[in-house]
DNA sequence: GTGTAAATGCAATAGGTATGCAATAGAGGC
DNA sequence: GCCTCTATTGCATACCTATTGCATTTACAC
């Protein structure tokens, strides 16, 4: 299959640009996540990586590490469970839209159009300065 | 002070009512909880209980009955610790109000008077029924 | 007051998350 | 292709929040 191996020279691409070195355990991560369909939690993905004898510390540091290098996203649905999804290509860059998260299958969806009001602008700046609008609820398929 | 008897009194009837018994620790719970600004961590909640000579498992247990029987907001803000606040009178058989989260110290703040655009309150209904709405950034004492 | 079920305290445990350190394997220069 | 240097891995282990079992105590109804 092309793609798969077109999928994975752009994981690796992706991270050495980050400045990580594009290991076998990251490149079986990033794969192992673009192939869900929704977020993974650390224990999914480490199962899913057994077959390449991934240790459980380095498929979760692994996934911290994506995370903060900005190619996944982490995301918490209520259960007290990291679950990480890897950012499609299309998301990269304007990470600043509002979320929402479905807490009960863990789609995260983009919202571009959402805004606060003026007022609530107002009075959330006298608290500090937002940087991030998170919704969550049942999504459609789900309520 | 009589507002604190009075509080107490409320506490009182309000876990009686819910068919709870009105233990000291569940006072002191409800008093603490009703204290304070903000969501407060279990550990919090415990460390204010200090005094009452509380054990920790039955601050817990007690916070998830009083939890269970609609008297207090069991919420996760995206640390992984969950947060109780008490439901106050004017918001019971509502949902909740926005939280926003200090992503450096972590402080959480009530925010009563936000909310979306009409606009934006079509667009989210669009993908889900939202519960609960989360802004994250830096508060002015960390900024 | 007294009885009884509910609640508490204590200890022990589970489970997800994180870290220290020696061993290993990428990435770049030769 | 080989070497070196450092990031990364694997393993063990610690951590912290959340939870449970069970004997003892307490609140409430009578």
């Amino acid at each position: 299959m092309r793609k798969r191996e077109k999928e994975r020279d752009w994981a690796r691409a992706k991270i050495q640009a980050a400045g990580l070195r594009a290991t076998s355990a990251r490149l079986a991560t990033m794969a192992v996540l673009r192939d869900a369909h929704s977020p993974l939690t650390h224990a999914e993905v480490s199962a899913l990586l057994d077959g390449h004898e991934c240790d459980k510390a380095t498929v979760f540091r692994n996934l911290n590490d994506l995370v903060s290098v900005g190619l996944v996203r982490r995301s918490e649905l209520g259960d007290h469970v990291w679950r990480f999804e890897i950012i499609a290509e299309s998301e990269q860059g304007h990470g600043s839209h509002p979320h929402f998260v479905c807490v009960e299958c863990g789609v995260v969806s983009c919202l571009q159009e959402i805004e606060l009001t003026k007022k609530s602008k107002v009075v959330s700046q006298q608290i500090g300065q937002v940087t991030e609008i998170l919704l969550r609820g049942h999504c459609n398929a789900c309520a």
